[in-house]
DNA sequence: ACAATTTGACCTGT
DNA sequence: ACAGGTCAAATTGT
């Protein structure tokens, strides 16, 4: 609970922070040549910060619980259980470029390991689960699953439950061994496969969480699927990215998040083919959900107030992913369709 | 030898 | 009873 409090706090003033960032960003959108678009998400992701503020300081109702401790029997359901139904849950839809995929994953920022995979019904692809790398050692609740599109075999549907408690998201610098130890591995094994990467973008879905969808793509053949990945990013903003973040200290692009989370390339070129693909509709139409989750889904695809309610008041947000800058290296290029493109 | 993935079995919710 | 989700032994890779 006093973590949600002190998450709360600091998410607000990183809110209002991020608002006054977006508002200089403007600024300087509005006396250069660039695209109105841009101005637009700009606009948008100023206010989605304010409201994200004021939500904050709004009263609220119960927030959702934190992961559990582990205790002893991998069985023991009950706990479990209930775990898993308090966890939020959101989900992206990621596509990346084949060349990306070939160079390697993109990362979400979170190790992840592999854990099952299940042929779904109707569903021409299995879909692969994976849990956070650090679920014994650090108590890392959280979970993902990936499924390769029907429709669009390049892309990848990626379902986030529960928020990693971990501090081990968004390691910007080469991190630690097993993320990589992941992707040299799914290449290998398949030449492919952006999987579930380190850096993959769940830090920044975090924030989002309320229902974003990304559109991987991936080449793979496996549906070894990229997991998470940071989605997003102002369809026209390219390089004015740098100057987000420059502490490193926040990552805005979380924060305009819940909208259209944009996600800030790290100043590679070609992270600007980057840009979220707001809610898909039709990705959350195809999926099975509770009705519950639709209905968050689709709050939070309808307006970015809505959302922001979602993410806000249901989600527990983790307190790792908001301040933590994702880089994506270079060689992750992924090109996120957007769906209002 | 250790670590990660695969895969069939098991458990739970609907 | 069925489908989805998770476990854990076996397998594979480093």
């Amino acid at each position: 609970m006093e973590n949600i409090c002190n998450w709360e706090q600091g998410t607000l003033v990183s809110e209002l922070i991020q608002g006054l960032e977006l508002a200089k960003q403007l600024r300087l959108h509005l006396g250069a040549s660039s695209c109105v678009e841009s101005r637009d998400l700009l606009v948008q992701k100023i206010l989605s910060s304010y409201e994200k503020a004021l939500l904050i300081l709004k009263p609220r109702g119960p927030v959702a619980e934190s992961p559990l401790t582990i205790n002893g029997s991998p069985r023991d359901i009950g706990d479990v259980s209930k775990k898993r139904k308090m966890m939020p849950r959101w989900r992206d839809q990621v596509k990346v470029s084949s060349e990306n995929l070939l160079e390697g994953p993109h990362d979400d920022g979170y190790s992840w390991r592999k854990y099952g995979q299940k042929d779904i019904l109707g569903a021409k692809y299995p879909r692969s689960y994976y849990r956070c790398a650090y679920r014994n050692t650090q108590n890392c609740w959280a979970t993902k699953q990936v499924q390769r599109s029907d429709e669009d075999p390049t892309i990848f549907h990626v379902t986030y439950r529960g928020t990693h408690t971990c501090g081990n998201g968004n390691q910007t610098v080469p991190p630690p061994a097993s993320p990589e130890k992941q992707e040299r591995k799914s290449n290998k094994n398949h030449l492919t496969n952006n999987n579930h990467g380190p850096l993959q973008s769940q830090g920044i879905l975090l924030d989002f969480r309320a229902g974003l969808s990304v559109n991987t793509g991936g080449l793979d053949n496996k549906e070894m699927a990229p997991s998470s990945f940071p989605s997003t990013s102002f369809g026209c903003l390219k390089n004015e990215n740098h100057s987000f973040s420059p502490s490193g200290v926040l990552d805005y692009s979380n924060i305009f998040g819940s909208f259209s989370s944009p996600f800030m390339s790290p100043g590679t070129p070609e992270l600007s083919h980057f840009s979220v693909s707001q809610m898909n509709f039709g990705d959350i139409h195809n999926t099975k959900h509770s009705d519950s989750d639709l209905a968050e889904l689709i709050s939070a695809t309808n307006s970015p107030i809505m959302d922001l309610d979602f993410s806000l008041d249901q989600v527990e947000l983790d307190p790792n992913f908001l301040f933590d800058t994702t880089e994506f290296s270079p060689n992750s290029l992924f090109a996120i369709k957007e769906e209002y493109w």
